[in-house]
DNA sequence: TGAGGCTACGCAAACGATTGCACTTTGGTC
DNA sequence: GACCAAAGTGCAATCGTTTGCGTAGCCTCA
């Protein structure tokens, strides 16, 4: 046979070979058996082992440094106690802070996370999915979800425990902010601050949150007797240079919108920029609103009115939520609530008051 | 015996039980050390199997939707083909970037990456760091080495494979920008544009980039018969929040230092900041020059100077030579090469000249 | 024709953890 | 004093993959 044995087991510890159940029981004298017994998570299964013979083993366990070997435990059970994330990009800080809070509530709950890029791109999207299938995950975390394309519903026929986060897609477990609601707080300020024309920077069709946040706002601005036209909304990428563009073509329009409504922060950073560019003063000539509230947008020359996101909290929802259903709980949908930030792009320089 | 293999196998594929060496075997009418052999990562043993039999077993593999089960592998090899990255925030887009070239460069070679933020912190980096083993990774990407504390060095001691990225310390395997040069790039920039008395938000002490790029800095300022006065230099957080509060003391100094050299474009912004709210006008009164051309530096109302670092590939070269690592080649540093980028923030809205 | 070599495959033993069942021991009850 | 229950532990199989060795068959060359 092979002497696979003499050789150090991992790569990554090729000093000195890890422990083992088997080299716990020898020193304890009982039992392999007795001993993953006493180490195991399962609280009733450890209850099976004598006080006494217990602490022997746990203590002994420390001593030697014990680790599980995470392949040994999912080969035997079928489960790899990791968590597959898909988010469209990591270097968008929203996204981030999500798997930072999705990552901090695995870890708390004992699993760890793999996250991929999928720059929202269906193919690719597929692609990322099936490779963390191929990794044997426990179940998946989506943070990109898409209305027009059906890997959802695909991993769902597959029985894949799965949550979505930041987007929400009908039928599905979702954890997300009240995107109408954020929407309608974005509508309320602006209506408050007195102004009658505005405009929509909406965001991609196929994310629930452009959407969802736009029709909030689009019905507090109807409900209030003011509807927008259809001519103010338009459609743009999540980024900078999508809200510019979107913004370039807004500004032509006679007679000019006083506030625009854009629907991730980003985006209004681009219509700032844009607003700038064509000689006007944000705050004074046109007021913007932004959505997430990321850390920056109160750091910016004139600082972002931006409708505040638990991006954070979202995350460890999220995440609570998977491992509760992998611990077959129900799943149940989350939606948090989010809160405007006023700021000057908005207020301009001076306290708030009407505009004519 | 427990009916366990009458039950799915993998959680996340509660549908169908995966599909097994055994089964194509099966299929296929051979023995599934032969299976084995015709679908390994290995070209030597691939070589073993006639070339008949490897189509039709690739075939039938193909078919059925085969997926090798990490665990099973893992367990016989000792190696998982996992890479554990520690960075210290990923809310930090170029840490962020960094990850994505090394999640790229890891997936082409067939690994996957663990992630995990440190907050900068040592005794997270410690737990972190000892997480990613329990978890058996076949390797560390370090992203937070500091230079002030001894984790490393302990990973090094128990021959972990390991490759810094971002920062260096001496005699480890690491691939970073060549910080000094990007220093003396900012440097020669504004010696270019005339500017005598100028200062140097440094970063933390503990880590090389920020030392080295201000070392850069400093070391053309004294050829230039300029030496910058220990009282221009200053610590500061990499954050906005640390360049202002850097700022804040610099603009207290008379005569004031016409420009600011940031280690990082976070810091830098913050020093726009400062700028600003002593009612003066970047790229005017002070020049500012960050560094790593994050994508928001050009899209700023004053858009930055900045030296740009190439983070991403940073990422891949770090995740390429730790896989050649494990291979059993030799690992050696790399030092890439950043480039200045001029913008208003240092010429202001006129065309470059000397500043008297 | 027979020895030697090579190719292609089978055999079986691991890797480390988990768990249903069987067994022993202890303690309690009638 | 006999019987039973419960508690604690051991036994052994099993998850899926890999790989050193053994061997059958074929070809080559003397």
């Amino acid at each position: 046979m092979d002497r696979q044995g003499a050789r150090a087991k991992t790569g990554a510890q090729s000093g000195r070979a890890p422990v083992t159940l088997a080299q716990i029981a020898r020193q304890a004298g009982v039992h392999v058996s007795t001993v993953s017994r006493a180490l195991s998570l399962d609280d009733d299964v450890r209850d099976g082992v004598a006080a006494e013979t217990a602490t022997l083993i746990r203590g002994l366990a420390e001593e030697l440094g014990y680790q599980r070997d995470p392949a040994g435990a999912a080969l035997r059970t079928g489960r790899s106690r990791m968590l597959g994330v898909l988010v469209p990009r990591l270097t968008d800080i929203v996204l981030a802070t999500i798997y930072e809070g999705i990552d901090a509530a695995a870890s708390a709950a004992g699993y760890h996370t793999v996250v991929a890029n999928t720059g929202d791109d269906p193919e690719m999207q597929q692609r990322r999915a099936h490779a963390l299938l191929a990794r044997r995950v426990d179940g998946l975390v989506l943070g990109d979800a898409r209305s027009d394309c059906d890997l959802v519903a695909e991993l769902a026929r597959q029985q894949i425990p799965l949550v979505l986060v930041s987007r929400r897609l009908p039928g599905r477990v979702s954890v997300t902010t009240d995107d109408t609601l954020g929407g309608r707080l974005a509508a309320e300020h602006l209506l408050g601050l007195g102004h009658r024309r505005v405009a929509v920077v909406a965001g991609e069709p196929y994310a629930s949150t452009g959407v969802e946040r736009t029709q909030g706002f689009l019905d507090a601005f109807a409900e209030a007797g003011l509807p927008v036209p259809k001519s103010h909304v338009i459609g743009s990428a999540f980024d900078v240079p999508g809200g510019r563009a979107a913004t370039d073509h807004l500004l032509g329009l006679r007679p000019r919108p006083t506030a625009v409504f854009a629907v991730n922060d980003f985006a209004a950073i681009g219509v700032m920029a844009a607003v700038r560019d064509a000689g006007l003063t944000v705050g004074q000539d046109v007021a913007v609103v932004g959505y997430n509230d990321v850390p920056l947008a109160a750091a910016l020359p004139v600082p972002l009115t931006s409708v505040r996101s638990p991006m954070y909290r979202m995350g460890e929802v999220a995440a609570t939520t998977l491992v509760n259903m992998l611990n077959g709980k129900p799943g149940r949908s989350r939606r948090l609530r989010p809160a405007l930030m006023a700021r000057a792009s908005t207020l301009g320089d001076t306290p708030p008051g009407p505009v004519p």
